[in-house]
DNA sequence: CCGTATCCCCCCTGATACTG
DNA sequence: CAGTATCAGGGGGGATACGG
């Protein structure tokens, strides 16, 4: 793997590579743009737009691109005027989202264990 | 959940909590405190320094207390001379043990996929 | 329609020194 | 042993404007 790609750190006497997967998925919204891709299947720029309002065009296409880069999704490009671009999970993008999942159910389980003791 | 803790996103149309879990993993060694503490039962202040050596004191202990108010681990404090402290999973933390787990396994898969397919 | 290119700010992190 | 306090830097992210 390249080396500026991304910064392994084991964990500590074990070998584990959470950090690498933590990094992957580390930046505001690739989390959301996966889940999107997930539940569309394909997705094309501006349907992102719409689905994600608030990100702003750079922050879009700098997340598509680190995504791409690392294997998690791919884009069709159909050479025609204007334009029009897809994009989709790739098998390895495919593989995370078990894990997406479990991380909704972690974080819907959470939020509702703050409702019951909110101690604040 | 008060306001000031997490910044929860909804996934479009969709409600998801994944950058709930996210956000509450964000920081550079949480996931390796988990990790070690996944392994080891229990940890004091100082085998964390150990465990993880690159980690400075002031980052230990902010992680540390970031996921303490998360309720993802506690600290028992036993009042002597000197300090001890030991650290542990509490039931909410370890249920993010088998996530991480997957985490970990799809890590190694990625870092296989690059060795084979090294397209660089 | 699908992006790039700049500028700028905030906050996370690290280094270092000090304390009960 | 188990922390706090303070200062400084760097990078991720937002706003805005431009290009094929």
């Amino acid at each position: 793997m390249p080396e500026d790609r991304l910064n392994k750190v084991s964990c500590s006497n074990y070998r584990c590579e959470i950090e690498v997967t933590l990094e992957i998925l580390s930046g505001k919204w690739k989390s959301l743009i996966l889940w999107n891709l997930h539940n569309h299947e394909t997705i094309r720029f501006n349907e992102f737009k719409r689905l994600i309002p608030e990100i702003t065009q750079k922050m879009l296409t700098q997340q598509l691109r680190d995504l791409a880069k690392n294997g998690l999704i791919e884009k069709k490009i159909y050479p025609q005027v204007p334009p029009m671009v897809e994009y989709f999970l790739t098998p390895l993008g495919k593989e995370l989202i078990p894990i997406l999942d479990a991380m909704d159910q972690w974080g819907k389980h959470f939020v509702d264990s703050f409702k019951h003791t909110r101690k604040h």
